[in-house]
DNA sequence: CAGTGTGAAGGGGTTCACAGCG
DNA sequence: CGCTGTGAACCCCTTCACACTG
């Protein structure tokens, strides 16, 4: 391999921020600044200097010591971190309100991300558009996944199907899952499975509300 | 107070367990199972029996040795420790599709919290019905956020306005925020923020699937 | 005696402090 | 001289192991 980086060392808290890093600098580029320091990044993410640098030294040594990061270098660098130097194929599954928001979302497509189907099982829904997709059949996932090399679905069907479509997704050989339904989906080797919870965002500023804390999580 | 339980030494990453400990009893509970040990919850969820003793601990001790858990009485206990044993009174500022998805999203209400307004700064939108709530202009979000004692404002406005709705927010003296836009919201006194990113999952998985892992984040 | 509750050990991640370098 | 890159210290969280109890 040309690039030599462990990325099995990197911390797992790491890989979010990376994110998170990349977007403040798409707006700094955006805004024609040629390059930032780890102190002006932490202050725009109110983060620490030392956990930024940290964070890009398990990846290589990208800047110019009294000087700072040049910023488009810097964007490149971090996209190849996070693997966005490649195109990735996704499919929604699920063409509800949230899929359909998701679908529409402008950010995926321009970090790489290249939505190639929408699935739903009503067939109120089947064959209606979304954007420039048309909706289809459910039963037909595992068949487009396998030919169409799609890479991470993203499940935004009710709690009930979540298990079955992840099922279907896993048969058509998928390799990522988004998993926005409030189960816990069964593991399967060599599938990774990220579980996002709108749910649970809100009782966590109850709590938070309930003590009279402040902050920020 | 009646409950002398500090919860500012509760771990940070106890309270999102904890609404996932309540998400799986709920479920045990309509299966009318009657009780519990820590194995069978840790076995549920994939974690640690003992973490899941030890995030009980920081509360009080809610089981029986020998024996385990009383499922109902321990939801009861979980949802005051998260504050779920009273009313939250939420707004939700973005009627888009993510809005909507949000403000139709039934767990909420059965978990406490009343969605007794929506809003949006579009003349298309303001107006318009989204279940049983009419969809309100921007504009007087501080003023009703006052008068009718919202506690929590759920943002799903596009990034450019994220900034400004939550300020109105603040004006009205809102406790907590769950931003769903792409921009770090200013720290306030007193006003609890929670950031919910939906991109950086796409990252993630991203990041996950260039380097040959596989397992669960 | 099964399963909780918890001190103590261990591991991972963050922050410090400074050496290194342009 | 300023800012990066990083070993080391520190801190928080997880996990272990077992005393405790119904």
């Amino acid at each position: 391999m040309a690039n030599s980086i462990d990325k099995a060392k990197v911390p797992q808290a790491t890989v979010p921020r990376l994110a998170r890093y990349l977007r403040v600098l798409h707006k700094l580029e955006r805004d024609n600044v040629p390059k930032v320091s780890s102190k002006e990044l932490a202050e725009r993410l109110d983060a620490n200097a030392a956990q930024i640098r940290k964070d890009f030294s398990y990846f290589g040594e990208f800047g110019v010591r009294g000087v700072g990061y040049e910023v488009k270098y810097l964007i490149g660098e971090l996209s190849k971190c996070l693997g966005l130097d490649q195109e990735w194929n996704v499919v929604i599954v699920g063409a509800g309100k949230l899929g359909q928001a998701l679908a529409r979302y402008r950010g995926f497509r321009e970090e790489g991300f290249r939505l190639v189907g929408i699935f739903d099982s009503s067939r109120y829904v089947i064959g209606t558009q979304v954007d420039e997709l048309v909706v289809q059949a459910e039963l037909q996932l595992a068949e487009f996944v396998r030919e169409n090399k799609v890479h991470i679905a993203i499940i935004t069907v009710p709690a009930q199907a979540a298990v079955l479509v992840a099922q279907r997704a896993i048969e058509g050989g998928i390799k990522g899952i988004v998993n926005f339904a409030p189960v816990r989906l069964p593991a399967a080797p060599g599938v990774f499975i990220r579980q996002v919870d709108l749910s649970t965002e809100l009782m966590v500023v109850s709590f938070y509300l309930s003590q009279n804390a402040q902050s920020r999580v």
